[in-house]
DNA sequence: TAATTCCCCATGATATTCCATGACATCCCG
DNA sequence: CGGGATGTCATGGAATATCATGGGGAATTA
C-alpha cells in the first residue's frame, strides 16, 4: 500500500491544539507498524521530526549497543528519547502538538506536514518551510543525485 | 512482456482533474512492482515526471546514506520526497493530478504523456513538449548515440 | 474545581468507486 | 476474404466513501 511519506499537506490548528495527520501519513504508519509514532525537537531546522516506531527501533538497537553511562550513548538517549514524544491519533487521526514542539517550530494556527521518504515527515511553520527551501535553492548547491544511469 | 515505457499519449483531463493513464503505461508499473508510482515536480523542463517504485527505492538507497541533517540530504529529501506525490491509478485506470503539478505543467484539459525508458515518463501540456523538441532539433546538436555497428 | 485530554457526532468538500457509452482493435468463423 | 462478435480502452456521469474541521461533552488530571 502507501509505503513512503511524500509531498506536502497544509492543515489547521484548531483552537484546542487539534490537527489532522494527513490521511497518506496515517496510511503509511498503520503499514508499518501499530500506528504509534515519535515527534522529536530538530534543533538544527527549528521544526519538528516525525519518526516511525520502525525508526525507533533501529536507533533504539543501535544505542543499546553503545556502552552505558557513556557521554556518547547519554547524548543518543537524550536526543532520541528525552526530546521526544510518543504520539497516536485519536479515532479522527488528529493528534495535539506538545507545546514545547510548537513552540520550537514557532507553529500556531498552521502546520505544514512534509514528507521525507520511508521513515520520516516533518512538520514546519509554512513560511518558515518556504524560506529554508528559497535559501538552499539559491545557494548553488549541486544536486548530487544526478547521475548518468537510471 | 511490456517493459519500457515508450511511444506517446495524448489523453483528456476532465472537469475533476481526471486523467487515464495510458494502458501501455499501466502495464509497465503493475509489471514491476505493487502499481505505485511517484509523480514528481520537473522544475528544469517545467513539466511533470513519473518514476516507478523501483526507481524510488534505488532514490532512497542513496539519500539514506547521506548524513542526517546534512544540506545535501534535505535538498535530495525535498526534491524527491516533499516535492513528490505517491500515486496509484483507480479502478478504470485513471489518476486525478495534483494541483500544483498542473500548474507547474501548464496542464488544462489534455495531458501528454511521454515515453522515457525503464523506469520514467513525463506529463507535458502538448504544446509546451512539442516546442520544446523544436528547440532542440534546431539547435543542431548531433546525436551522441547514433553509431556505426548494431 | 478548573483545565486538559479524549471520544463521539455533524458537516461540507473532496476523492473514490461504480456503471454506462462509444471508438477502436482483435478475433473467429463462415 | 469479409463481417459480425468480442474485448479493450478512454471518457463521462452519478452514487458512495473519505477527509479535514468544528463543536459538545464525558473522562482524566492537576
Amino acid at each position: 500500500m502507501m509505503s513512503r511519506f511524500t509531498s506536502t499537506y497544509l492543515n489547521k490548528v484548531d483552537r484546542k491544539g487539534r490537527v489532522s495527520v494527513p490521511a497518506p501519513f496515517r496510511t503509511v504508519l498503520d503499514g508499518q507498524g501499530s500506528g504509534v509514532f515519535y515527534l522529536k525537537r530538530n534543533e538544527v531546522d527549528g521544526t519538528i521530526d516525525g519518526l516511525t516506531e520502525a525508526y525507533m527501533d533501529d536507533v533504539q538497537d543501535r544505542i543499546d549497543a553503545l556502552p552505558m553511562n557513556s557521554p556518547e550513548r547519554e547524548d543518543a538517549e537524550d536526543e532520541f528519547f528525552a526530546d521526544s514524544t510518543e504520539m497516536r491519533c485519536d479515532p479522527d487521526g488528529r493528534i495535539i502538538l506538545p507545546k514545547a514542539l510548537m513552540e520550537l517550530a514557532n507553529i500556531d494556527d498552521q502546520a505544514l506536514f512534509v514528507g521525507k521518504g520511508k521513515s520520516r515527515f516533518q512538520i514546519w511553520h509554512p513560511e518558515t518551510y518556504h524560506a529554508r527551501r528559497a535559501e538552499r535553492a539559491s545557494s548553488g548547491r549541486p544536486n548530487i543525485l544526478h547521475r548518468a544511469n537510471n
